[in-house]
DNA sequence: ACCTGAACACCGTTCAAGT
DNA sequence: ACCTGAACACCGTTCAAGT
């Protein structure tokens, strides 16, 4: 039967997962697919329109949680830290989807309005839209550049597999990265904290 | 006479500020210095290291202000800010620098002790060695995040010279950037401020 | 409509051979 | 010591031609 987009998405991912972004070539999607490199052309326009539909199957789904029942103080906390673990997660599951998401964000090409999640959250707690979209675009940045650097450093350490020594690291790393992660989002949470009506202050209460 | 090692980076750097990063290949320079690619790598291992030397030489001298006679609770403020505003200049004097320095980073070729500066004020005003890590990579990471779709989007609009009508974009954008880097710099200092040791607090005065 | 064949204009890198 | 020539093993993309 005829080659669909969907399949060639679904080979893309499973390409990129297992060897990584710069052996995800046009030729060798092509041989995945048992065809030709010029018949994807057929399919999509270029490697980068390809490369941005990854990017939005990558973070297809993702959403801010609901309102709770706690008081609006905490709840615009807990929902971002709990909007930037999700997008950790799902940025884990894809070999060097950070470093893509990130190009192609630079570029316009896909994820761009990924930091209009947070932002709507913050102005709905009271923040005006330019410090809100200021402060959704730090976060973004401290994510997107902490898990690129975590896959990075996971695929130096696949590296070292034949080393010297069996070393105690392996799922000490993911951990450390863990910890630091929510340091780093708690320490801009903090940051965005001080930008944001204090609900204990005199003129708001 | 024979080529030199500096004239390769100083032309490297040429063709970066002139083409980007995509066109800085190794045929190119080759050309450039009039001789044949092949000759480079008497002088350089491998492209990646070349593109670690010019992280390094756009990186050098980056130093982070001493100490001043106010008070040490808004000095590493200040001398933080200071250190992020002349990082960002140094990286807008050579296109795509961001995404270069970032990349270099991830893989740990060059750039990795950017963050050791600004941990080291955090820590020499009272916070400790973990979390001042954590507070220096999350300024990092905006720092490389920022400045990279600053220089990307002044691409785009590099392309849109041949556009329809004379827009009154231009200088407006590179001021709109500044204005947003300086209110995320903020955010971050404000984020690092919360776990500092209070000046006014009973406990430590 | 969908794919192949063949080409174009490139890459980074190696290495024997020249000087 | 320093560089050339020639090759190897690749890239993304186009496009006439096949079915």
């Amino acid at each position: 039967m005829a080659l669909t987009k969907t399949e060639i998405i679904r080979t893309a991912l499973a390409i990129l997962d297992d060897y990584g972004l710069t052996d995800l070539t046009m030729r060798r999607l092509a041989d995945n697919l048992n065809v030709k490199a010029s018949a994807l052309y057929w399919h999509v326009a270029n490697k980068q329109s390809l490369l941005a539909e990854l990017v939005n199957q990558i973070l297809a789904g993702l959403t801010m949680s609901e309102s709770g029942p706690e008081p609006a103080a905490q709840e615009w906390r807990r929902r971002l830290a709990a909007w930037s673990m999700e997008l950790r997660a799902r940025l884990l599951e894809h070999r060097d989807s950070a470093d893509l998401v990130a190009s192609m964000r630079a570029i316009g090409l896909a994820g761009t309005e990924l930091s209009a999640a947070p932002s709507s959250v913050l102005q709905a707690t009271g923040m005006d839209p330019e410090h809100a979209d200021v402060a959704a675009q730090t976060l973004l940045y401290f994510i997107l550049g902490h898990v690129d650097e975590e896959q990075q450093r996971a695929q130096l350490g696949a590296l070292a597999k034949a080393g010297p020594a069996a070393e105690p690291t392996g799922e000490t790393t993911g951990e450390a990265a863990a910890v630091s992660y929510r340091a780093g989002i708690g320490l801009i949470l903090d940051g965005m904290a001080v930008a944001l009506p204090q609900p204990g202050h005199p003129d708001s209460g």
